[in-house]
DNA sequence: CCTCTGATCTTCT
DNA sequence: GAAGATCAGAGGG
């Protein structure tokens, strides 16, 4: 599953010709017309979830709480609408400009560790929205490996903030790289 | 440590 | 008109 092969990636954004970077260490997966959770639940089809059933690889990019910018990466083909939120990175290029965009953050480990903390952090907004990250030279993704990771390096658990989606809301598609110190505040 | 709440606005009913 | 893939700050233990 894509989830799993983006944790420890480089996600990579350049402003104003600098590198912002930083190694994905959560992710959540949203499984297309069959997941209560997903935008795209039902086969639902609208201006904002078209990007959804956009082919893999393209961004998916939305306004959430009418407040944070949330990054997803479309994972499979033209109109089977899945995709993975970026919930999290460990920032390691370009820290000092991520500072400026979150003025009330002291640590490092609070930068990036949520999904609209990271679009903040990497002034992602909806004009970052169906992009395409194999060509896009602001917004991709580096491969820093090419191996899956064994298994004891990830911790799967269910969801979060999506408890109104019964079923769906237990099973385990949030992923993050086992011990890492910049996951969102609830982990286990 | 924890729980509660306001902020803010697009999207869909 | 209501809900929402969240965050940060306040207040209590």
């Amino acid at each position: 599953m894509v989830a799993r092969e983006l944790l420890g990636q480089r996600l990579v954004r350049i402003l104003n010709g600098q590198r912002l970077a930083g190694i994905i260490v959560e992710t959540e997966a949203y499984l297309g017309v069959e997941d209560r959770a997903a935008h795209s639940f039902g086969g639902r089809r609208t201006a904002r979830t078209e990007t959804m059933y956009c082919d893999g690889g393209t961004t998916y990019v939305y306004l959430n709480y009418g407040i944070h910018n949330l990054l997803n990466v479309v994972t499979e083909t033209v109109d089977a609408p899945t995709a993975v939120l970026l919930r999290a990175i460990e920032p390691v290029e370009g820290i000092d400009v991520m500072y400026k965009h979150r003025p009330k953050i002291r640590n490092d480990s609070g930068l990036c560790s949520g999904p609209g903390k990271l679009g903040a952090a990497l002034a992602i907004d909806r004009s970052h929205d169906r992009l395409d990250l194999v060509t896009s030279p602001v917004l991709f993704i580096e491969r820093t490996r090419t191996r899956p990771l064994a298994k004891n390096k990830i911790t799967a658990t269910p969801r979060i903030g999506v408890d109104y989606a019964g079923f769906w809301a237990t099973r385990p598609l949030r992923f993050h790289l086992t011990g890492n110190k910049h996951v969102s505040a609830r982990s286990v």
